[in-house]
RNA sequence: GCCCAUGUGGCGGAAUUGGUAGACGCAGCAGACUCAAAAUCUGCCAUUCGCAAGGGUGUGAAGGUUCGAUUCCUUUCGUGGGCACCA
């Protein structure tokens, strides 16, 4: 009988979905684990190979915690609302609700050829209106809440609201824009308070900036940018200022770093959050104006260094450069704010050997020598950070010295010796000279000191600062949910819990509405009821969708107490890295917030966090000699001058055309002729990401038909280790398809048919089998699935050497493969007699008394060079074993007669002698 | 530019806390079985010197710490990901 995988895997698919093996209760006396993947955009491209490397990796560990006894959530579902459904649907002229259905399905058929143990009955779509009704709100949450820096918890408005009318804006909980008394709030208009109020809210609304492309009448994804201009058309595109909705992420800056200390994420992963959110310690400091009242704020984190300051420098979209500058500089100034208008901040920030910037004509005073200083303004000032103004010292920062050096501003040296006048130095090690009353103080010390100095004069203070900005929460597009708002008469308005989904509109175009609008402003009865025109970003519905997954039909709630109470925090979350900053500090922030307002009992959605590394495409190229047909083959290409064009991986075996293929791939290459190297096409190869229109995706159904599920997912673990990006490439898979052949004819021989026995087992076979336990569990414990594949191969071969059929060896070995290999597993566990499913058969224990050794070949080093082995007694002593290693022929020879100078003994490990 | 990751045979990769570099697999080579092929099985497989025994060199590069470094430190180069409206 042979290994039949189609047959196999038909027929327990269809029996685990009729027997509902994968359905899963919220009550249950197991304890409960959650097990989730970062769900998918449904793109049209379908499901390639990159996508389930992270989902066959929580496939097994899901699978895995199931046998050790859990009750394992293990929820799919599409994050469906974003901005390429939206692209594809103006292209095509398809709704986006019909093409992500579409898609949905598609997934989802490829989804379950792989065997995933998915429960399909909680799958949730954040574009249906069952469940953004509840995005809307949990918005809305957000907007009536404000962030109460007292309690450091999100509180509702009404608390706010209850201390503006009785004591009025008090310093430690006001900004710092904000004095009134009780009285004089009672006394504003209602405008006027709920102008206040926004400035509170975690959801609020204010100015700021997009990329605006007026020939395109509509507003621009970074994505769709390039190089300053539009990626369609190549139109210029500006910043614009537009009312947006903002996430106040910034109130939990504080919170989402200490937040970190408690969840399971990799260090890196924990840096690039901390990176992100950027707190720094320093001050802020004022320079008025030379001969005005105007006071311009510096944000530095080195007050120590301000006898240096030889020039400020503003952001070019600070506020005051218009009134600041004189009138010789006005035309200068005005051409330079032209060009940094049209640079991105990244653009701004790279862009470092082309130094820029233009004198403002305007001086301040230092406050504390009253030195008369420069102000300037240059593109390497971002607006967004600190105060957007900045001190400059080149002596002691890279950027500002070249830049002075470049505008020859004159350099003042206040480190002594540690400035060499060709480089800044950084150092905080420094003692300090030309610093007046800090003169010989180490730098370290003096930063308090000028801080308690700035206090006093009332100059400046102490401040926190933090790169992280407010998250950006309205986008000008159609394919999003729409916000539970209107607006009337400049006034906010918030729609009722019962008047709740508001639906999103069908709409036949989706082009942009008037002045940069979303294409809802379109919508004439929708623009009359005063709503809002922008929608939700992508994000919004993946801030908490796997709160939903507890509850996924709840009709009264986004997701029952008690649902959420038994599940708690996701066990283990798996995804990509490129989620670090965006997706995952977003529901962290939103957890916090329903932890605070008591909607949840956890205050961190993640309790641990696995990244799956990117699968890269591979793609191979042909080489075309310019204006023929003729394709000439890699190591000949230099002789021409040449078309590199992408020819689809599939078509090629390695590096090698299959030049019938290839001609029948396009019409245009059918009568192509070809210049070979030992009659071979060779094409070239690149690693670039995975993308239809590279023709590098390697589609995973192609490779279920050829080798079976079972095959493929154990060959995507015996890649690499999970967290590791690496280029596809099919050419393995072999290997892995015998392993399972191998198995198989452990139990069934292809001629004589049944061949498992029960006899008993022996020492020898046990001793196999619990190696491999051992091994095996830990490897998935750790996520270390590639090394369990192996494990699996080296247990099914040394088995095969033994010639071991037994049923007592051979079952515990199919529970182990079971999260891996789960169509195999069950049917070989139904052949040998078992009437349950493996399924829910219990985890093998490991017993290492089979393993017990009593010596050990131990390698001998001399002067950490490896000489030879010597098997010694595992109990042997120091003094025992440097007697044998002495005595050794090996040993002895490259001593020479001289005594060891040393003999290093690592007791299970190694012996190292030193001459 | 900044942040994070990463670099080991022809290829994917392995190597608990520094302790036998190259497990397992692919590809390749030689052989067995076969009329033949497929499948399967056996052996070889970092590099170099050597008939062999054995030796030299090897984990991107250069230094350092150590009895001993793929592993720790410093510098440097290459590659991948992210950088706020792609998700």
């Amino acid at each position: 009988m042979e290994y039949n995988f189609k047959e196999i895997e038909e027929k327990w698919q269809k029996a685990w979905k009729k027997n509902k093996s994968y359905t899963i209760n919220n009550n249950s006396s197991k304890p409960p684990f959650y097990v989730l993947d970062m769900f998918p955009y449904p793109s049209g491209a379908g499901l390639h190979v990159g996508h389930p490397l992270g989902y066959i990796a929580s496939d097994i560990y899901s699978r895995y915690k199931r046998l050790k006894g859990f009750n394992v959530l293990h929820p799919m579902g599409f994050d469906s609302f974003g901005l390429p459904a939206e692209q594809y649907a103006i292209e095509t002229g398809q709704h986006p609700a019909d093409t992500t259905e579409k898609n949905i399905s598609t997934f989802k058929k490829q989804l379950d050829k792989i065997g995933f143990c998915y429960d399909w009955e909680r799958e949730i779509r954040t574009s249906d209106s069952n469940y953004y009704r509840w995005t809307q709100w949990l918005f809305l949450k957000l907007f009536k809440s404000w962030f109460n820096p007292l309690t450091q918890k999100a509180e509702s408005i009404e608390s706010l609201i209850n201390i503006f009318e009785n004591k009025g804006s008090f310093k430690s909980i006001a900004r710092s824009k904000h004095h009134f008394t009780a009285q004089e709030w009672n006394d504003f208009s209602l405008k006027s308070k709920l102008d206040i109020l926004m400035d509170y809210r975690l959801a609020f609304s204010a100015f700021g900036e997009v990329n605006w492309c007026e020939i395109l009448g509509t507003v621009l994804a970074n994505d769709e940018v390039v190089n300053g201009v539009s990626e369609r058309g190549g139109h210029p595109v500006v910043k614009k200022k537009m009312r947006q909705w903002y996430l106040r992420i910034t109130d939990y800056a504080d919170r989402l770093i200490d937040g970190l200390n408690t969840v399971d994420f990799s260090d890196s992963m924990k840096e690039m959050q901390r990176n992100w959110i950027g707190k720094s310690e320093g001050a802020e400091l004022i320079f008025t104006l030379e001969k005005s009242q105007l006071e311009i704020k510096v944000y530095t984190t080195r007050p120590d260094t301000i006898f240096g300051v030889d020039f400020l420098v503003l952001a070019p979209e600070h506020e005051l450069v218009e009134n600041i500058t004189t009138s010789e500089q006005r035309k200068s100034i005005h051409d330079y704010l032209v060009y940094a208008k049209n640079k991105s901040d990244r653009e701004r920030l790279s862009d470092v050997k082309q130094i820029t910037g233009c004198f403002t004509g305007a001086y301040v005073i230092n406050p504390l020598n009253d030195r008369k200083i420069p102000v300037w303004i240059a593109e390497y000032v971002l607006s967004g950070y600190g105060t957007g103004a900045i001190m400059a010292v080149p002596c002691g920062d890279q950027r500002d010295y070249l830049f002075a050096k470049h505008f020859n501003i004159p350099i003042s040296n206040i480190i002594g010796d540690c400035y060499n006048g060709n480089e800044a130095n950084p150092t905080k090690e420094a003692t300090l000279t030309n610093s007046e009353f800090l003169n010989g103080l180490s730098m370290k010390k003096a930063i308090s000191m000028v801080i308690d100095k700035s206090e006093e004069l009332g100059i400046g203070k102490r401040k926190i600062n933090y790169k992280m900005r407010d998250a950006g929460f309205s986008r000008q597009r159609y394919w999003g949910e729409p916000f539970p708002i209107k607006w009337e008469d400049g006034k906010v308005l918030t729609l009722n819990e019962d008047q709740l989904p508001l639906t999103l509109p069908h709409l036949e175009k989706y082009g942009p509405g008037p002045e940069g609008e979303g294409p809802l402003a379109n919508v004439a009865a929708w623009k009359k009821d005063g709503f809002e025109t922008s929608t939700m970003p992508g994000y919004a519905g993946s801030s908490w969708y796997f709160l939903r997954y507890m509850d996924p039909k709840n009709n009264q709630t986004f997701c029952d107490r008690k649902a959420s109470d038994y599940w708690g925090q996701v066990d283990v979350y798996i995804g990509g890295t490129e989620h670090a900053v965006g997706h995952l500090l977003y529901s962290r922030m939103w957890t916090k917030v329903l932890h605070d307002l008591d909607l949840i009992g956890f205050d961190e959605p993640f309790k641990k966090l696995v990244n799956q590394g990117m699968i890269q495409g591979s793609s191979r190229f042909v080489y075309r000699i310019k204006g023929t047909n003729t394709f000439v083959s890699n190591g000949l290409k230099n002789e021409y001058e040449l078309d590199e064009l992408h020819v689809d991986v599939n078509m090629v075996d390695g590096v090698e055309l299959n030049i019938e293929l290839f001609k029948k791939w396009k019409p245009d290459f059918a009568e192509a002729a070809f210049i070979l190297e030992n009659d071979k096409y060779i094409c070239g190869c690149e690693v670039e990401k995975m993308s239809k229109s590279k023709f590098n995706t390697v589609n995973p159904d192609d490779l279920v038909n050829k080798y079976g599920a079972d095959t493929f997912r154990m060959y995507e673990m015996f890649l690499g280790p999970i967290e590791q990006s690496k280029p596809w490439d099919t050419k393995g898979i072999e290997g892995v398809h015998r392993f399972l052949r191998k198995l198989w004819r452990l139990f069934n021989d292809d001629i004589k048919g049944k061949v498992w026995t029960t006899e008993k087992a022996s020492e020898a076979e046990l001793k196999i089998l619990h190696k491999a336990i051992k091994k095996i569990e830990s490897d998935t414990d750790q996520f270390s699935f590639n090394t369990a594949v192996s494990a699996f191969m080296v247990c099914v071969n040394e088995l095969t050497d033994l010639k071991c059929n037994k049923k007592e060896i051979l079952e515990n070995v199919l529970i182990l493969l079971t999260p891996f290999a789960p169509h195999i597993s069950e049917e070989l566990w139904s052949q040998i007699g078992n009437n349950g499913s493996i399924l829910d058969a219990m985890y093998p224990h490991f017993d290492g008394k089979y393993l017990l050794e009593t010596s050990k070949e131990y390698p001998v080093s001399i002067n950490g060079k490896l000489r030879t082995a010597i098997s010694i007694s595992l109990e042997a002593s120091q003094s025992e074993v440097e007697e044998i290693v002495l005595a050794n022929d090996i040993v002895r020879k490259w001593l020479e007669g001289a005594p060891p100078k040393k003999i290093i003994f690592v007791k299970g490990k190694m012996i190292n002698v030193v001459v």
